[in-house]
DNA sequence: TCGTAAATTAGAATTATTCTAATTTAATAT
DNA sequence: ATATTAAATTAGAATAATTCTAATTTACGA
């Protein structure tokens, strides 16, 4: 997959262009990489070593600020998990996932192939904001 | 409710006493603090400080070894969350979470309020673990 | 081209947790 | 009772992931 050009690095680059943060450098890179191949799981450090390894320049701290500000305005998703660290998800459609422990991988679950037919009562005072489905797999 | 008996403290002594794990100080402590009161989620931390309050001196190293052998031992449960923290429940019945990111609280969801009546295929080689749901909730 | 708010940066700080290595203790055998 | 020993405890250091700080640079509208 062609490292600057598809259809999804272009629809990420329009939503970054219609969103109110700057368009700079670093952040048209970041999503270059995000967007750039199949494989849409991934953890500050691995969008940092691809950008080492790519002979770019990129703190760590950008990657961490600019990871955390695509999330917020919906470029991308954030993800936990039970291994204690963040996964960002190029995946922004409503979905959940399977986490094999083994490999610390994530899968992506199509909201149509899992369903919740029964749910308790939210909390009164409280509403619903989200479900979060993990199905812990293992080798 | 009191802070030295009750059938849930006694239940979970029994647990400890027929684990491999030796019967300290310590660890009765802690079980006493865990299963004292009706609020049954914790994080470390929150042991920690109450075992301050009660001039008890148990090593906040100590704190976290002993829950996780019990976690290890089936005496508590761990839950992991969008918040950082590692929880401990004292529920070790099969279930799962309401999550409120307002006030990082955790609210138990017996397994036969909530039911998952589709999941797709487990990937090739791998096996279903466990399947963990958590609502999340705001106010 | 200028002004300014936003972004970037290196490195320090923070937070939760685990590790280390010395000391103490519980439970078993004597 | 006592000795033995593996396990537990401890203070403090270490680690890992992430956030913060404050100085510098940059994007972009006027």
């Amino acid at each position: 997959m062609n490292m600057n050009s598809n259809k999804y690095i272009d629809e990420a680059l329009k939503s970054l262009q219609s969103s109110p943060l700057k368009v700079t450098k670093q952040r048209v890179d970041i999503i270059k990489i995000l967007f750039s191949n199949g494989n849409n799981h991934f953890t500050a450090e691995n969008i940092h070593r691809k950008i080492e390894k790519l002979g770019l320049n990129i703190s760590l701290a950008t990657v961490y600020n600019c990871l955390n500000q695509f999330t917020d305005h919906k470029i991308i998703k954030s993800v936990k998990t039970s291994c204690n660290k963040i996964y960002f998800d190029t995946n922004i459609t409503s979905h959940h996932h399977f986490f094999c422990k083994n490999s610390s991988t994530l899968i992506d679950i199509d909201a149509k192939d899992i369903k919740v037919s029964k749910l308790p009562k939210i909390p009164g005072g409280k509403k619903l904001e989200s479900i979060d489905i993990v199905v812990n797999i293992s080798d």
